[in-house]
DNA sequence: GCATATGTACCGTCCGGACGGTACAGTCAA
DNA sequence: TTGACTGTACCGTCCGGACGGTACATATGC
């Protein structure tokens, strides 16, 4: 066929392609929305092709999870490098991970992202989520073993998750003012002795 | 008719029972176990019975997150209430509601049941969240009306957040010492100055 | 005091449509 | 030519919802 000759530059893997199009989908229609004709579709390519490369929903959904796993491993393990190095500097990280990315208020890509393909995982199968789980256990503990006392660690893990959450779910909005608050709370909690 | 009348213990609402069904499905087999069908069964009502009490499948999730809304500010009110008057009155209530303080009934499962009901509420449409969402707001304006510095209520305030939903997706799991040491940082917080 | 009518609560069946998955024929690069 | 890959046609199933019917209680007319 034509089109897949005269694809952009960089060409782009159809796995990948798959991958971005249901991602897309979840985001903009729900989970309801991924369907595999749908997200064939919006990749360009026909049912057939997606169940070629995924033989079933389960497997499109495992490797969403699966790539965002990866990518939500190495962007974190990126942030602790730019931290500088000492007693907290995991915790610090994190904080820096969680106030930072999340600046444009409803359209912050990565989180959004996240959320919407775990929601998507977490309605197929729960089980689905273990990649993620593998992750998040990980954080926790390189978290509880830089030298922060595990209270206070633990208050920033959660914390910071709590945002991630009422994010997602829309529960509550902050504003700036107090987005600045608990970021100095939390911050002012890194300096206790331990 | 005599067999609603001598039933003094469980009078069983034909429309509460469904929702009591409703719920258990979702906790049970998750939010694909929800159907209208599986509902009715579990609620010892035909499909059309079903139909008669909540037109759509919506009104349906949408009748359970308005009860669950109810319980959930009916709850949170009994634990302010139940702590002493002063500054940081609501604060102490939220950590004493998040960390179990509170004899609810039959062991955590209130807890489980909100996520139930809120996932599946969520997954069909986001909308459907408005109620909770009333809730959470409410309770986000009162904590930051009780004296308790902004910074550190917002921080209790996401942290119990966040504890609730790694609960919810299993995502990390605390030991009791990890959890006391949150606990005591959460109260420390408390204690500082305005 | 009886028959008819009306309203409420509920039941059982059916249907259109959507979805996941399969079968298979076609295409194109090596 | 071959085999990796794509596209299409189709199947079985399931679900939400509509619909017509049943049982019974109360009201109404006579």
């Amino acid at each position: 066929m034509r089109a897949a000759m005269d694809a952009p530059a960089p060409p782009p893997d159809v796995r990948t392609r798959i991958l971005d199009a249901a991602e897309r989908i979840v985001q903009a229609r729900g989970v309801n929305g991924l369907t595999l004709e749908s997200a064939a579709r919006e990749a360009g390519v026909s049912k057939g092709g997606l169940l070629y490369h995924f033989a079933s929903k389960e497997a499109l959904i495992g490797g969403m999870l699966d790539r965002l796993a990866a990518f939500m491993a190495e962007s974190f393990d990126g942030c602790v490098a730019r931290q500088p190095e000492g007693r907290g500097r995991v915790a610090r990280a994190m904080i820096a991970w969680a106030f930072g990315e999340e600046e444009t208020s409803p359209g912050s890509e990565p989180l959004d992202r996240t959320a919407a393909v775990c929601l998507a995982a977490f309605h197929h199968d729960p089980a689905l989520l273990d990649p993620m789980r593998a992750v998040t256990s990980r954080i926790k503990a390189q978290l509880l073993a830089d030298g922060t006392p595990a209270g206070a660690a633990l208050a920033i893990l959660t914390s910071t998750d709590g945002l991630f959450m009422a994010h997602v779910f829309g529960l509550y909005h902050h504003t700036e003012a107090e987005r600045a608050a608990l970021r100095a709370t939390l911050e002012a909690l890194l300096e206790a002795a331990p």
